[in-house]
DNA sequence: CTGTAGTTCAAACGTTCGTTTAAAATACTT
DNA sequence: AAGTATTTTAAACGAACGTTTGAACTACAG
């Protein structure tokens, strides 16, 4: 078995793992033993479990970031066009979508999902610093933007307002694979639906008089 | 010591540190050495730490929704007088108010907010599954009333609304004593001004056109 | 004061954890 | 094919975990 085999099979499972369990209640035994790995190959290739996190979760997290940041900078140039800054919905969107389209980009992906989804709420400071270091440069844009959007809305309502809708982001990622809260009604809920039932309600909320 | 003394002891450092550190990260020599207990007396009280947890949550969780209900009640009443439903910034004041009011209501309280701010995106069912089975019910009815203040808007999509609204209150109760995402801005945030940022947010995302 | 139920205590239990080690096996270069 | 570098392996490490135990201690009723 090859380097890359044994490095991208721990990292699929520890995904999976991480995401079901956390990260202080997955083991590594649990993560070599389903990769069918040694148990040392963790500490071998990573360092350390906290090696691990970090690369589970900047794995997929910078391609996702780069993709934001193109959909806003698509976004402003289209504005441009017109002499003009790009509006709320475009703004958000540009946040939103390539967020709850990646269980589709990738068929691990969906286990990623929940992961990120988790990581601003999680306990263990390991994984929520990782997250936050590679998460706060691009919210800062998106931040300026959507002040630029909202000339009427002070700075810093604008900033709750944005942590509102990272809330029910995060909240949704966390329940493409679960109903988040369990109700007796069966919620269809695929990935684009799910865009088209959030983009109304965080634009409404960001637009809302004071 | 009365027993007491010992028990009330215990439930508020649990409480501070499950919130500081989750279930998992929390453990019972932790609390014990902080409580100045004994180790065993978690297990002579609460039978285990699972007991723990469930009384932790339990207690301030159950007189919480109690108020909330009360809200409810009364913001029903006062619209039954005009032969009307209550509206839907009434129905999500009954259920935010009491919730982000609840740290000034208690000394330790404000440990419990965040505590209960990540039950739900916890990923460790034993503290996951307590939350959600005492939530349930409550909030069952609240999206009932949601449903009739909003005749034109699906049921499913009120279903999903309701639970961005629980994911943008659930980050905000996270946020309550440390930054979401951390800004350079300073960002003062009280509790009773919270509620005035959040409610506009959220009645507007419910009232969202589709 | 005596006896009983309730509570606290120090000590130890077995298990699981992340990590380390040094030898064995494999891959790659010359 | 030989020799070096990389990777895998089995075994063990010490530390920390939740829980259990039985004796010591306390409070209070008879």
């Amino acid at each position: 078995m090859s380097q890359i085999d044994t490095k991208e099979k721990i990292l699929d499972v520890a995904e999976e793992l991480f995401a079901k369990t956390g990260y202080r209640g997955t083991s590594m035994r649990a993560i070599t033993s389903q990769a069918e790995v040694n148990l040392a190959a963790v500490n071998y290739h990573f360092g350390a479990k906290q090696g691990l996190i970090t690369a589970v979760i900047e794995r997929r997290l910078l391609p996702l970031n780069k993709l934001r940041e193109q959909g806003l900078s698509a976004a402003k140039e289209k504005a441009a066009k017109e002499g003009k800054k790009p509006d709320v919905p475009a703004v958000l969107l540009a946040f939103i979508e390539p967020t709850l389209l990646l269980p589709d980009s990738a068929p691990g992906a969906r286990n990623f999902i929940t992961l990120i989804g988790r990581a601003l709420a999680d306990t263990d400071k390991t994984a929520r610093n990782i997250f936050i270091l590679n998460m706060k440069p691009i919210i800062r844009i998106f931040y300026t933007c959507l002040v630029e959007a909202l000339p009427d809305i002070p700075k810093d309502v604008v900033y709750w307002r944005l942590n509102f809708v990272i809330g029910s982001l995060s909240h949704t990622m966390r329940a493409i694979d679960r109903c988040p809260v369990p109700m007796d009604e069966a919620v269809a809920h695929d990935a684009r639906s799910l865009v088209k039932l959030l983009m109304p309600f965080v634009t409404a909320g960001m637009e809302a008089p004071l």
